[in-house]
DNA sequence: TCCGATCATGCCCGATTAGGCCCGAACCTG
DNA sequence: CAGGTTCGGGCCTAATCGGGCATGATCGGA
């Protein structure tokens, strides 16, 4: 049997069933646990499955989103304070845009009850957690749904966005660098991230240190178009004098 | 069972019943309470419920506007078969608006995993939970986003629905009848709601037979602008003719 | 036909994770 | 403010993971 037929039988179990486990699948099919869990972690890079310990799930199944829990372990420690530290630059009214990202999440999610905003955003995890929030006005930002980082994009967001004003924009970056500015892997994304930076009167960059100096595909603006970065202490304190250079205040959370 | 499976019933128990608590689902699981706190953890992380002591509330409840939770609970069962004799209306491809709405959220979740649709919506709580589907492409109306039913309204969701054009719109109501047409309580949704149907072939309302005879504040149309009502069946046959009569056929699941 | 390249698979082992257990601290309730 | 409940951090064990390496089969070009 190959592999893409194993890969598909083992699919087809997985949506039957709802679950697999790689143990049984390793008996099922006469191969080792790690063939099973090579296969399971290709359809999980396909999107197919989302992995879990011990075996996987179909994709769907679950609308709770393993992918920001996951990712927060990562630097949960680093973003947590620099979320922390954003907090403390919210205007106390007005009007300001999220964009999407795990950091600026756990900030949407830390913002105080007593809080009187509006609060413009085009990420869907963001604004289903805004959206019970008694103070906050918020305007959602519609478009194409991108399934990776569950944020709108395309005509509708960038239309949107030209047609608001904003006191500040909390956004967030793959990749930044004096040289190379704020990039992101992706251009959808990187054209309504401009958008959204256009729409600001005061920028606000959120990103930890592993950030630094990192280049991805799409470039969205430079770093002189940010006037506040807050990030972690990982950032070495002469690259950050190097950046206040270039007139952006920096923060070490 | 798995953590993230566990933690997904938990989310149902929690959205069903309104609170769960922690011992109880220590039992229910048969894991101890640390496990269950661990999960709930998550979930909070997650954004999906609020932690309190003792167990945890859902985020958000994705109401309807007047009755809470105990109507909710009370026409789960026929709110479960209409959503399932829903999903016989889907076309197999092409695209679909889904207007905001619980049973009509239960139709959403229980999309088959292979379908491929394009899928139009201005509700958060169905948007979240589209926005994984594999086979989805999701299209996220923006605007104003009401707390209550957790809906975009206003201008950007008005032009967005001017400006595209759908094979079929499930609809909710909050009243509906031959005489004083499709209704809801809250005038910038009924706007919404009239430009979702004007941009739809075929409109198919889901609406459980209490809602029949119903009015409530804000039209948004008349029963005959409806293709197809799919209610349950404590609407009498004889309602049912008379409706029919009006030119829209009628399913009583 | 031969030979190197590629790939699937198996094997090994240190790293990671889930979940249970324990205990001092924090929290509710009367 | 007292007593029971809940919390959450630390620690432990067993299962699982995943990276590195070896092996054998298939492939493709000379």
């Amino acid at each position: 049997m190959y592999a893409p037929e194993r890969q598909q039988e083992i699919l087809r179990l997985a949506r039957d069933g709802g679950r697999v486990d790689v143990v049984s699948l390793a008996e099922e099919f006469q191969v080792t646990a790690e063939t099973i869990r090579r296969d399971l972690t290709a359809l999980d890079r396909a999107g197919l499955v989302r992995r879990v310990h011990g075996g996987a799930i179909p994709v769907g199944r679950l609308d709770f989103e393993p992918d920001l829990a996951e990712r927060e372990t990562a630097a949960a420690d680093e973003k947590d304070r620099i979320a922390k530290a954003a907090l403390a630059e919210l205007p106390s009214e007005g009007t300001m845009i999220l964009d999407a990202g795990t950091t600026v999440a756990k900030m949407a999610a830390a913002l105080p009850l007593e809080a009187s905003l509006t609060v413009v955003t085009h990420s869907l995890p963001i604004a289903a957690r805004l959206a019970d929030h008694p103070g906050i006005q918020l305007h959602l930002i519609g478009g194409r749904v991108r399934h990776r980082t569950r944020a709108a994009v395309d005509a509708w967001a960038l239309r949107a966005y030209g047609e608001i004003r904003a006191d500040v924009l909390f956004v967030a970056a793959n990749g930044f660098s004096a040289e190379h500015g704020l990039t992101t892997p992706d251009l959808a994304e990187a054209a309504v991230k401009r958008a959204a930076v256009a729409a600001a009167r005061r920028v606000v960059l959120i990103a930890d240190s592993s950030k630094h100096g990192q280049e991805h595909f799409a470039r969205f603006g430079d770093l002189s178009d940010v006037d506040l970065l807050i990030t972690d202490s990982g950032l070495s304190p002469e690259d950050a004098v190097a950046i206040e250079r270039g007139g952006t205040e920096v923060v070490r959370a």
